[in-house]
DNA sequence: TTCCCGTGCG
DNA sequence: CGCACCGGAA
């Protein structure tokens, strides 16, 4: 509706024009967390071929991953880029749900009041920061966490609902702020809305003549021109 | 701040 | 070819 400002207009136009999202491609919530590591600063089609490599192998369980040569896993992550550092990351992270015995059901033990404990021993394992550990409480998990990632900051930014410089824990509160508590089917489709324009609109070169936001964005309004000025 | 690294696009 | 990619650690 008119009248809305914040983020939660954002997310009503977008979910217009995008349609409703019902988020993170993946089988099972152990293949979300894996997806979450892989994904660091990495195109998502990349992280696709790695999946793909660890489900062909049979390497989507963490008894599997565990159990592998470190280079015969390395090398099934190889194509998500970053791999060996990848490698001692998953295995850290099979190594944590190994030892809290959730390697099966991980979802099971995740109550809401028990987050900020849980958010807290996923950042002490190495290789989850906290867009990745939110990623795993949000998207594996289903608790109601707003995960901040470059595509939020980059469109919060343009769209002029965020400074720069902002920490992430004060960009999380920023738009933790404007969503019901609780809700985490809000915050599962805003991130993923969010996702969705910054890959195909609000890129580093933006394409803002047919962005969903352009009608209400500062940065459309204003520096984004649809081509560089002709050469003198 | 710099490094980690393969991949597909412009 | 060069650049950017759903970051995090050293």
């Amino acid at each position: 509706m008119r009248g809305e400002n914040g983020w939660l207009a954002v997310f009503r136009t977008l979910q217009e024009a995008f349609g409703p999202q019902e988020w993170w491609p993946a089988q099972s919530p152990f293949e979300v967390m894996v997806g979450a590591i892989l994904t660091q600063n990495t195109a998502w089609r990349n992280v696709e071929k790695a999946i793909a490599n660890l489900r062909a192998a049979d390497a989507l369980s963490v008894a599997v991953i565990l159990a592998l040569p470190e280079s015969d896993l390395a090398e099934l992550l190889r194509p998500s880029g970053f791999y060996r550092i990848k490698t001692k990351r998953l295995l850290a992270l099979c190594q944590f749900l190994e030892a809290q015995g959730v390697g099966a059901v991980p979802e099971q033990i995740a109550r809401q009041a028990a987050v900020p404990a849980l958010r807290r021993d996923l950042l002490a394992v190495h290789g989850v920061g906290e867009e990745t550990a939110d990623s795993i409480l949000l998207y594996a998990l289903g608790l109601p966490v707003m995960v901040v990632d470059t595509y939020t900051r980059r469109i919060g930014g343009r769209v002029g609902l965020l400074g720069d410089h902002l920490s992430y824990t004060e960009v999380q509160a920023a738009i933790e702020a404007e969503l019901v508590p609780g809700d985490a089917a809000v915050r599962n489709a805003l991130h993923a809305l969010l996702v969705s324009l910054g890959k195909d609109y609000c890129r580093p070169r933006p394409r803002c003549d047919t962005c969903p936001l352009n009608t209400r964005c500062a940065y459309a309004a204003g520096r984004c021109r649809p081509r560089q000025p002709e050469q003198p």
